[in-house]
DNA sequence: TATGAATGAGACTTCATTCAT
DNA sequence: AATGAATGAAGTCTCATTCAT
């Protein structure tokens, strides 16, 4: 098989990827045997190594899968022009993101990540930078929300973004343990967290999410 | 063979759970050797086998963290008369325990369970039994609130206890991979929070987090 | 098993140097597998393991075996009070080494130890260092005769030492490869090397090798 | 399917060699990999097995070292009459190899080649052709000048062949792996060694190395 | 009770060789 | 003739657990 087109390379990745991914999301990294990898690709161990060069390359390579946020957060930048409205267009994008069934693997892939990143330094950096993507563009509404006297200006705009952000970690982790997380009302919840955050005006409820 | 007391038996398996812990903290449940463990604990393979069945004996009387709940219940059990007091203070509890320099190794430990709970069904049972405690105790003090027409009614107890539970969880993860985390701000924002969730009325900024 | 005593812990030792002996011997230490040593050190994978850190560990004990040259050098540095008595002896101490039947697996090690020499500096260092005891005793030798009349002074001693040392290396490889080396004739010849470098004295041909 | 010129066939098989003497030398056969010679030759593994079966055949063509021999008696064969002297002039020809920075590469693979002759047959002919070459000429020369009476006759003639061959093997041993091998020094010993094999006659000494 | 040497299945990875293109 | 992706057996090494002492 002379040389191979990039086509064709990029999709034996992902074929590798995906089957690394359903075997990582079902039995962690650390339980999870190149074998069972190789076998659910479909392809021989030397091929696996020849697109990647370690168990622990695979692992960086889904710990830290910086594409879904990229996409998500695209399809916020293109935001409203109200940042309130921004913030509850994110919770609406991260609450169909949770919900997505075919996001299941990867959100339990992530927490997998989570708890590697606390001694891979690799793997933190990845999940530190993807998570501060989101963080930075709530913290950027927020702040533009308190310079317009949306949102009080006693709480720290970063203080603020990492609260929500922690709301969507918290809630990874109760739907991915969980048979009975309603996504639903907690998103309705987390609204309604964003809305307290307004400065106290009459006209306050009036906004509060449809 | 000298039987040993209670006491002494009590003793070493502290021991080893202490050697344990420092051990999981560090690398993870799979990254860690038993040798690890008997090495830190200072005691033998055997000693160790002869308190602890297996690795997963072991890794499950770790993840499912009986501690932090109990010390958290306790100390809200004697909870103020007014319910949102009581979530302020379950606030205080958690925040305290969430900076407390001698709880980092547990806290981190504590993410490797979330990891592990999802591919084993007894540290799953034990991590979310973990969460029904403090999450059924906010639903009861959000009910009572609720009743006394002090938080909203159009909100599900159950979504803002998981919510505020999530909030914690979340913030358990940057504490722990991050070196910024500003644990004061963000439980300012958290008691914010809680207010936000009071029914609208006038004198509600007054009772803004003591 | 309880901590097992020096002479018994000494004892497995020999027991797996002995099978990698033979192994690499047969088979050069590049083309000889652990699984060999395993199997036929009669010992388990771990076994081996416990006491060799790895297989180049093995392979180093074995090529800087320093044993073998030690007893070999003491048994000379008793030697006779004449220098060149001296050198004739350790011609017969290495003869006598060369024939020996149970020494052929060292030998042959030995050179495989001489190309494994070449790109592993630890190994090359235990060569070198294993050649190097020979050659200050005969330097010293060497230097001892001339400095007494016995020996031409137009030839350096180092230079005799490292020919000395040439041969021996030239005979362990020509023995272990043919069939028909005659050790016999060989060491008859070396021997009057030997009576070659003294000075031409009139009595010379009366001291040829006893 | 383009037939290429046997010039150019031997062009890629020299191309070949090449790459592999250099790897080998570096890192002995059994820890060169086709990929590096692959990689070191420029050309392709499909190209590699187009010239050479396999490994092993790469190695044999390598070990058994035809050069060394032919270029050292194609340049003792113009030798001089007197039998001496011709032993003198080999001792050249090979003082001159050794010392040849470019042949370093050949030197060591000779060694490596030593080791791989212990348990593959095929390089043991050839490494002991190549040697049984050599030791004949000096065997012949050694034989008439026993005849002429130039040479002690208790001494074999194939003793003396073996070890002048010795002595050439051992040098290259310590040149190879030292940073401190005179060779100019080891050169005189050797000379003085062949003039050591002389019958006793006054006149010995003028005769020393030319 | 306690020890720690021993086990052996199984982990990750390499690499000589092939063959579709 | 030439390519290089693919194969898969075999390599080295680890580690949870056991059991003779």
């Amino acid at each position: 098989m002379p040389k191979i087109s990039d086509k064709q390379r990029e999709g034996r990745r992902r074929q590798i990827l995906e089957a690394a991914l359903a075997c990582f999301s079902e039995n962690g990294f650390h339980q999870t045997g190149m074998a069972d990898i190789v076998k659910r690709s479909g392809l021989s161990h030397g091929a696996v190594y020849l697109y990647f060069a370690s168990k622990d390359d695979l692992i960086e390579a889904l710990a830290d899968d910086r594409h879904r946020r990229e996409a998500v957060l695209n399809s916020v930048a293109q935001g409203s022009s109200d940042p309130i409205d921004g913030l509850h267009a994110l919770v609406r994008v991260y609450a169909a993101w949770l919900t997505d069934p075919a996001g299941e693997a990867r959100r339990r892939v992530g927490i997998h990540g989570w708890a590697e990143a606390l001694r891979n330094r690799r793997v933190r950096t990845g999940v530190v930078e993807g998570i501060d993507m989101p963080r930075a563009l709530i913290v950027a509404l927020v702040e533009r929300a308190q310079h317009d006297g949306l949102i009080r200006r006693d709480l720290g705009a970063d203080a603020i973004a990492r609260t929500l952000v922690a709301i969507f970690q918290g809630f990874v982790l109760q739907k991915c343990w969980g048979e009975d997380f309603d996504v639903e009302a907690c998103m309705a919840t987390v609204g309604s967290v964003i809305d307290g955050f307004r400065t106290a005006r009459p006209d306050v409820r009036r906004r509060t999410r449809a």
